[in-house]
DNA sequence: TAGATTGTTAATCGATTAACAATC
DNA sequence: TAGATTGTTAATCGATTAACAATC
């Protein structure tokens, strides 16, 4: 499957499948072109060409490609089609923000349910979704088969939450917490850094490349 | 100031700041070699140098660079230093998570206060930011010459708040709303979209490359 | 048909890495 | 000193883009 695509095309499928989905429907039911894509996302059309032919069946001249099918053709590559299960450690801000947000299950996630040591919301629902006390999590994950975990905790709890995370089977951990984590061989962390994302935003582009 | 820099390494020199920050304070004395950094990063020492190279004044052969001088360049270059005032509309779960968030000063940012329409709200304050109308944005930003704004209110007015914020001379943009936001020439808007985070980190990490 | 588009091959461009001299 | 490290130059590698034939 994976046959060929570079690390520089991972990149970009993301931003086709999201375009593609943003477009209204009008749009989605008919083609679309290379160019088109190219133009609006700001590439090279080429090079998105080279891209889409790496995960889809192709395009017709002077016509394009079908958008649903390039919709369905990518994120079935990407794996958006799948039904993985995902749970939050932390009901802070973040943690029930996560529990609220919608646009996982277009991705393929289902947020099952929450986690926190607060005994005042154990027991109580967010968004439909349960609240578990931290110690019932390796229960939960095992008969739920559960790997992909949010850590929305403090700080200074976010190591060990992570231990139980992985110590559950989890294998996929989206931290939000400002700490490396120290995990397992296998398990991947993925650290989200808002400040840096600002950061990044904010002071870096627009600085002239070369 | 951005002489020779290219694009790969205006992304790696954060990822050196950020590794270098989480030292332990006796670390971040002492000094630090390429190596060791390329090593912690799993990338290559040769490339870690010309990169610090393109910021930094250099290290000295056998002993490495000052690492307290490394966060200093690197933060300098990329502006942590700076103080820019930062202002979030919409008081939902991620709004207040971005006023109670605390990393951003390390980075140079201020949150300074939170803007939403929900009048039982208005006037009220979280972790210290006051809390004000929307209609009060234009004059509070141009009072205080801000020019980052964070977006978190529902997808369906988010669009409206943007086009308040570039007309309040707000330039910079972060998006947590799942929309495409149209903004005017000069303003750079960047989409966070967690569940594309979420679908990269156990998705993608592992398709084998090549 | 003519023109827009796809898809491929070859050339260019840029980034990474290997090799090595210089330094402490 | 010997060994670890820096920093530079040249070679390699990979990704982008230009050119063009094929197609509808």
């Amino acid at each position: 499957m994976a046959k060929g695509i570079t690390s520089q095309t991972l990149q970009r499928l993301p931003m086709y499948f999201n375009y593609l989905i943003s477009l209204p429907e009008s749009k989605q039911n008919g083609h679309i072109s290379a160019t088109a894509i190219a133009e609006a996302l700001g590439l090279n059309d080429v090079q998105v060409r080279k891209d889409l032919a790496s995960v889809s069946s192709g395009g017709r001249p002077k016509i394009g490609y079908c958008t649903a099918e390039l919709i369905s053709d990518i994120g079935q590559f990407l794996g958006f089609e799948n039904h993985d299960g995902v749970v939050v450690a932390g009901m802070g801000n973040f943690g029930k923000a996560m529990l609220e947000h919608k646009g996982f299950a277009e991705y393929g996630f289902d947020i099952l349910c929450g986690f926190d040591c607060d005994e005042r919301i154990i027991g109580t629902e967010i968004a439909g979704r349960k609240i578990y006390h931290i110690s019932e999590m390796s229960e939960f994950c095992h008969e739920h088969n559960v790997d992909i975990g949010i850590i929305t905790v403090p700080e200074k709890s976010a190591q060990e939450v992570c231990t139980i995370m992985t110590d559950a089977g989890i294998r996929y951990i989206l931290n939000f917490a400002p700490i490396h984590l120290n995990v397992p061989r296998g398990v991947i962390v993925h650290n989200e850094n808002i400040s840096l994302t600002l950061a990044m935003l904010a002071r870096t582009s627009g600085m002239i490349i070369e």
